[in-house]
DNA sequence: TCTGGCACTCACCGGGCACGAGTGCCAGAA
DNA sequence: TTCTGGCACTCGTGCCCGGTGAGTGCCAGA
């Protein structure tokens, strides 16, 4: 087992390297940190942590760096969350209070984010199937053409043209309406495949043909819309550190572009509490390099999605881990409200 | 002006330039292009070119680089537009033919123009002001909460939460969703403020208020919106260069992000025929080493909305100026199917 | 007006060298 | 046993320097 000292030698490092991006000696850790011990004990506390993998010489005559065991450790025992200054808690909150709709929320929450951390933000929109049905819209725009939109208890529309069989009259769509919503709203998405089950049969025969379809385009929907959508900004960040790996951006931009990859980033992440994975632990390559702070929001106790940020491995942690926390229950909250 | 020769050296240079992304000098540009003439002559030429500033060189020993005024001149007197091979057109009709909604054709016209051009892709919704009203429903959700859903002909969805000052029965919101729908079905946004106006007067008293308080939330709904949405894609592809200009990636990428610089970027693109803007042609400092290739598209004769792509200034302009042209056209095909 | 020749410029490349940060090891002190 | 100071060693970085070659401008002659 690690001793205390050494334990802070490694805090050490890492606060150093994330503060100066640049491979941290014996000589100059002693001076910046109160160790109380000499430069030569560090080296043999450093050659000790680099045999046991949590720190690394890029070559021979440079200082140490972390590994992502390293940062592991450091983010699992020697690192705290650091809260956010009253002042900008105040700041988010104003910032969120201001907007408008849903897309106006995950807008402002993604740009609030990548500033507050100066790195990439991502931003998952409200889970349907966590969701619940607040309205069943069906609007008649030709004889045999009818609109179906879906609204939920967090602001999500979808619609969905639905071309019927026969022409059906405005009160027939009527009574499906009412039926429908009687049974759907404030159900959970992921409940309304079997409360609709048996609807059709309660319908007069000629009317059958366009209930189905009109559900089946419901379910469509709900299955289609699984695969979320998200919001992603900062990218700008990420030439922060162009300097020393130039060549690391490319693929970490094109994983941003790919939602799928994005969602099942987030989608590891758990539900409850803080996730952190550190370069080699993301499966996805291109994210070797960069770490993801994610953390699951909603508008009561349940998470209905996640939002994180993405940035080297190499960054302040208890800072964003705080900042994704506080803008994750903000977001919550207003979420709530609305 | 300019002998023929000339032109025809500087289509050379911006050829051949676009294509190594290094200098090119009199004795390469002689042995890769049929001029019928010797480098000592180029070379003349070339120092004519550079006096009338359509080349320059990056250093004295060096071969010569188009200036802004180059590739402007090539783009508006020596380049046409590239028209895109069958397989290519067939492929882009088959991807774009897919698209279940509207969110889902701009994300795959985005997708489609980045990977066509190899270049960052940007597209605007189609603009609510120049769209039609496909129906506006008006949903109650408590006795004095209405929901307003707006649905335009492109496919596109608003809404709005009203607060109403008093409560409202089913039969007057009915009453008033029948009204308003007569008066704005099929009329353009911008023609709705003056079509409504009149319309509280024909209430009772009692529903005034709520009348009201839906067509100012209405009206203020058409107004938000004309600042328009937009989704962009392929910034991977700005990593291409990063080798010769690692620092200019940051600009622009900062400047994708800010919305308002980039439809301003699109406002300033001519509603038809196609906007090349080239370098510091750019309002925006950040862009001034990007070209930005715009052209409008719309379901019918008027554009509702643009679309481009923006690169550096050492593009293929006859290619993307194609494949940008022939997604237009594509995607207005789909808008007027839909 | 074009061409071949010629002198000149200057970015780029590779080698050699000094510098210094950082290391590992060891003997002696606490 | 643990820490400390000293010392030799490594090696990446920065700098200078000369050679090379692509490219140029100019000029005299066709």
């Amino acid at each position: 087992m690690l001793s205390e000292r050494r334990l802070e030698v490694l805090r050490a490092i890492v606060q150093d390297y994330v503060g100066t991006e640049e491979p941290v000696g014996s000589k100059a850790l002693t001076e910046r940190h109160r160790l109380g011990v000499s430069p030569a004990t560090v080296r043999n506390d450093m050659a000790a942590l680099e045999d046991e993998g949590f720190i690394a010489q890029p070559h021979t005559s440079a200082g140490r760096i972390p590994t992502d065991k390293g940062y592991r450790l450091f983010v699992d025992k020697l690192a705290g969350v650091k809260p956010l200054s009253s002042p900008e808690r105040r700041a988010i909150q104003n910032f969120l209070d201001g907007a408008v709709d849903l897309d106006d929320v995950v807008g402002r929450t993604v740009r609030l984010l990548a500033q507050l951390t100066r790195q990439v933000a991502v931003v998952q929109y409200p889970s349907l199937t966590r969701s619940t049905v607040r309205h069943v819209e069906l609007l008649p725009l030709a004889p045999a053409r009818v609109m179906l939109v879906l609204i939920t208890d967090t602001g999500r529309v979808e619609q969905r043209m639905v071309d019927c069989p026969t022409p059906v009259t405005e009160d027939s769509l009527a009574d499906l309406r009412a039926r429908l919503n009687s049974r759907v709203v404030g159900r959970r998405f992921a409940d309304v495949p079997q409360l609709v089950q048996d609807l059709p049969e309660s319908f007069e025969q000629e009317d059958r043909g366009t209930v189905s379809i009109v559900l089946s385009t419901l379910l469509e929907t709900l299955v289609e819309e699984t695969e979320e959508r998200l919001m992603i900004g900062g990218t700008a960040n990420l030439t922060r550190f162009v300097h020393d790996f130039p060549l690391t951006i490319r693929p970490v931009l094109e994983a941003l572009e790919e939602q799928v990859v994005l969602l099942k980033l987030l989608g590891e992440a758990k539900d409850s509490g803080m996730t952190v994975r550190i370069g080699h632990e993301n499966a996805h390559e291109g994210l070797n390099a960069t770490s993801v702070v994610a953390v699951g929001y909603g508008s009561g106790d349940e998470a209905v999605a996640k939002l994180g940020v993405v940035g080297p491995t190499r960054m302040d942690y208890p800072g964003t881990m705080g900042a994704v926390r506080a803008v994750a229950r903000y977001v919550g909250q207003i979420l709530a409200e609305s």
